[in-house]
DNA sequence: AACTGTGAAGGGCTTCACAGCG
DNA sequence: CGCTGTGAAGCCCTTCACAGTT
């Protein structure tokens, strides 16, 4: 039963289940049911049959599903199915770091382009990324494809950044500056907010912990 | 009204309305309303007046929060009236990049020490912090006093390194490897997934977007 | 017999709306 | 009058439980 509207929630757990039949299948195991796979990853197995049949029925009552079968549904339901080309705006520490992070993990999407305003860091390369000027940026990223934007630049400037990247019509935004970010709704943005979660497990240590 | 089990969600959003009130305070402002509040960073009043409700009542009918008052309330509640000390296992390229980043933002979290198992990397130093090998974390955890440990390995050895910490009796945990991770019930643990959030905005670029 | 797909129940979080207070 | 603090409503997500299917 395909469903309009799938949760923000599900499609997070549909890479999880992702990562789970990698796993299975690495294994060589080749069916699987709800329960055995909740049970072996620490989900609720009534959870994983409802996020399936948001997008079809593809298990057999009395077995489970097929792991190489749902494997491949998965992928296609993700968009994993072809490359994806990122642009990492800001090129310090973090930015560099993260680029070197998703080279190495083998996925679907790959680094096109580094950005920055510091004239030093311009024109150099971490690996085989050219880092560009971020005036270029619509530029750049129009030629390389560039579908998802990474802001990897002090607080006091993202704001800018992401409109910036609003501008050029790309849709896909993860945001690591510890600030709220405003945007255009077409705009689909997730933010990893590190002082925000430090601070939250702060707040455990105060007062849960024990 | 105290209130004795305050949710995941309330407390992050603490560390937003912390931050939202350092901007205010910066800027001079002596007084806001949730409402003029909550219009500014996007969010809602009435939560703002729930959240905070949880631990006091901190406003004043008819005029609003005291901007510094309300401040060093929130300062007291997540616990950041002290310094924490944070760990980090795994000095590659991740690792070394937060141990930078969180020395950067001045914050209450310092980073005492960094960790890895390999030998061409123990000993030495990323800016002022020494990398140690991850046998000796209980005692270096014990001697520096940690609360905070970041997990920044390679995803095979994520759950053997969060059985470590566990060891240690340390009660938060930050995961930035690619892995769902078990860890006994007295952990917090907080994970960030590229991979999966990554995954989840190539849905939205398959589906949702437009 | 085993396991899926799903209606219904349950639980939690958010938003509304307003009484009450300054 | 203005704004907080909060009961109630609404909404969404998770979990239960079982009818249906192979």
């Amino acid at each position: 039963m395909k469903s309009d509207k799938v949760s923000e929630q599900t499609t997070k757990r549909l890479s999880i289940y992702l990562r789970c039949l990698n796993e299975l299948a690495a294994a060589g195991q080749v069916s699987v049911s709800s329960e055995a796979c909740a049970k072996r990853f620490g989900l609720n197995s009534a959870q994983i049959r409802k996020d399936l049949a948001n997008f079809g029925e593809f298990g057999h009552r009395g077995v489970g599903y097929n792991v190489s079968a749902l494997r491949e549904h998965l992928i296609r339901i993700l968009g994993l199915d072809r490359q994806h080309s990122v642009g990492i705006i800001g090129a310090g520490r973090l930015g560099t770091a993260l680029a070197d992070y998703y080279r190495v993990l083998d996925s679907n999407f790959a680094v096109a382009a580094l950005f920055d305003n510091d004239k030093d860091k311009i024109g150099k390369k971490v690996g085989d990324i050219e880092i560009f000027d971020i005036k270029n940026f619509a530029a750049v990223a129009k030629r390389d494809n560039i579908e998802v934007a990474v802001i990897a630049v002090p607080a006091g400037e993202a704001q800018a950044t992401i409109e910036i990247i609003d501008k050029t019509g790309i849709s896909a935004v993860m945001n690591f500056a510890p600030v709220r970010l405003r945007a255009s709704a077409h705009i689909k943005l997730k933010s990893v907010d590190m002082t925000t979660t430090l601070e939250s497990l702060s707040y455990f240590l105060a007062n849960d912990s024990q």
